[in-house]
Order: structure tokens, then sequence, then C-alpha cells
DNA sequence: GCCAACGTTGGC
DNA sequence: GCCAACGTTGGC
């Protein structure tokens, strides 16, 4: 069982627009980072949980908590020229990018900040608040995930 | 809009 | 394989 982090602008797309889908569940496309991608591929699990961050926007933060539902198969988005993150080296045969399936299950009455938890002296090591990070996915560890559960 | 930090690209 | 140039991220 492993805990992530899923950053998201919410102009792109919002806890409120998981919220909408059916099932409330959508695929995690658009990722074209190797780091991020391994992880989806080698490490995410179904059943796994992730915090969905919201960032880019005025009060960034953790907004919520996903499960993921499906694990990585190739994001068809990569094939499509007319998609925003549509990759000219990626082929069917090879698509190089991956996707999950990731099922909504809390929204959080209040944004726990950026600043909130930088203020979080338990959350030092965490890797979203390391200088420097732009990583769209992040493991989080159990410990971390229960003080942000316990935040919320 | 600024800018620091990081990832990717491509010439050599 | 090096590294400069460029693009992107994301807080502020």
């Amino acid at each position: 069982m492993n805990y992530w982090l899923f950053k998201s602008e919410p102009e792109a797309f919002s806890i409120s627009d998981l919220a909408a889908c059916p099932r409330k569940t959508d695929h995690w496309d658009g990722i074209r980072n190797y780091q991020a991608r391994n992880l989806m591929r080698d490490q995410m699990k179904k059943g796994d949980l992730g915090f969905f961050y919201h960032s880019s926007c005025a009060v960034p933060g953790v907004v919520g908590t996903v499960e993921v539902v499906r694990e990585a198969y190739p994001d068809h988005t990569a094939l499509d020229s007319n998609a925003k993150y549509y990759d000219p080296k990626a082929t069917v045969d090879d698509p190089r990018w991956v996707m999950v399936d990731l099922r909504l299950r809390r929204t959080f009455k209040r944004v726990i900040s950026l600043q909130a938890l930088k203020a979080n002296d338990a959350l030092a090591e965490m890797k979203l608040l390391k200088r420097g990070n732009r990583l769209s996915i992040q493991p989080v560890t159990e410990h971390e995930w229960q003080v942000i559960m316990a935040m919320a």
C-alpha cells in the first residue's frame, strides 16, 4: 500500500472536475516526465491512495484524496496530434507514456494550504516542500499521510 | 509577470 | 558524454 501526491492546476483539471466525472473516476493523462511516469508504471498499485494537490493558483495546497483504481496503461493522448500533450515520438507499439485511473475519495472542507504544510514541523522532510521540486507525481510516506490527514 | 530550479534537446 | 540553450514548473 503506497501513498502519493498528484499535482494539478485547477484551471486545467480541479478536484471538482474529478467529482463531476462518472463514478468520480478519470484517467490521469498528460504526464510527460520520465520520473513521474516511472513511478506510475513501476510502483503505483490498485488501492493506493493519493492527495489531490492544486498548484499554480491563489491558494496552492492539498484539496482532497483519491484512490488508484486502475494501474498504468498507455496514455493515448500522446498519440493524438490534436491533443495538448501530443508526443510525436509516441507510437502504438511504443506509447512511451502511461496513465492511471483515479477515483475521488474525499474533498476536504478547506484547503490544506502549502503555507500550512510548510508550517508543520512533522512535514519538514516532505518532497513537496523541498526546494525546487517540480515533480507532478510524488511518493508520500505513511507518516506524512497520517500527519496531513490529521490536518483536514 | 518575475525568476529560480530543473528537465530536455541537440550540436559537437 | 559534455554542456549551452531552451522550455517548463510553480510559488510569489
